[in-house]
DNA sequence: TAGGTATTCCGGGAAACAACCGGGGTTTGT
DNA sequence: ACAAACCCCGGTTGTTTCCCGGAATACCTA
């Protein structure tokens, strides 16, 4: 199947909450937590990753917190999958095959896969997300409120 | 990133090499991992995974080895994929998440996704990675000839 | 027909690796 | 001074990979 780690489904769950969330002052990594449920230290690692990525800017001190750093339609969802997966295998020394039929069939079948499914998400982006949870009735007084059931 | 398991490409390897291998004698383990370099053992597990799953069938005893339970082209990637993700993980409990945006927009957005590729994997079959094969090049000849350089 | 051998089958579990999570401290802005 | 983002690093948990010892089964020879 096609696995994505826990870390990606938060990093996107996270640039969606803060895109959908219109308010001029910046959301801050507790009120994430609070809505998703996970481990506020783990969700700031995830963060730091989309910042050197460029796909958020933190804002620091009181009243801190993050925002996007690009326009909502210039984030892919690609942009933010590879940000959260490419951060720690560096290595990437792909198990070459040593078999003529592994090396030259199943592998590049394989890559064209992965390169196609890469293509589509960058097609879709933050704005198009967003305008879907606006059709779905996720109301953004909703979102709000919830900020302050901490 | 799309993230397949090692366990998946061998497990396409060796159904693609069993199927390239015209011969009417079954193929042994011990010759896929001759060509593939991989260890035996673990090969052998993975063997039994696509057994279970009723695309290989296991020939005992000596001159046994491994056979196509199916026709080529009633054997399709996805079955193959399926068949060796789908062994240890029998948890699926996906990890739900409580917000709203995530509940009702990412994660119905990442299972699409995975539905697609997924119907994608369905419509090829081993019969058409064979004939790529036989396209790109790779010869019967110098498939079979490896068979004695154990 | 009986026994020896080659091979698939089966379960358990060690080892390596990645994912997940938290602590302590630093920097920055209010 | 305080509140928040930043940064590094180590510990825990879980998954993947790999190995081992054996049991079942089929072929071969005598």
């Amino acid at each position: 199947m096609l696995r994505l780690s826990r870390k990606t489904l938060l990093a996107l769950e996270a640039v969606i909450d803060i895109a959908f969330n219109a308010r001029p002052e910046p959301v801050q990594a507790r009120e994430i937590t609070a809505r998703q449920g996970v481990p506020q230290r783990y969700l700031e690692q995830v963060m730091q990753q989309l910042v050197r990525a460029g796909i958020l800017k933190g804002v620091r001190g009181p009243r801190g917190g993050y925002r996007l750093a690009k326009e909502r339609r210039r984030i892919s969802v690609g942009d933010i999958v590879r940000a959260a997966e490419l951060a720690e295998d560096e290595n990437t020394e792909d198990v070459l095959p040593k078999s003529e039929l592994g090396a030259r069939i199943v592998t590049p079948f394989i890559q064209t896969l992965q390169e196609e499914v890469m293509t589509r998400l960058e097609a879709i982006t933050v704005e198009d997300l967003c305008q879907k949870a606006r059709a779905a009735g996720v109301s953004v007084d909703d979102h709000i409120a919830s900020d302050f059931t901490i």
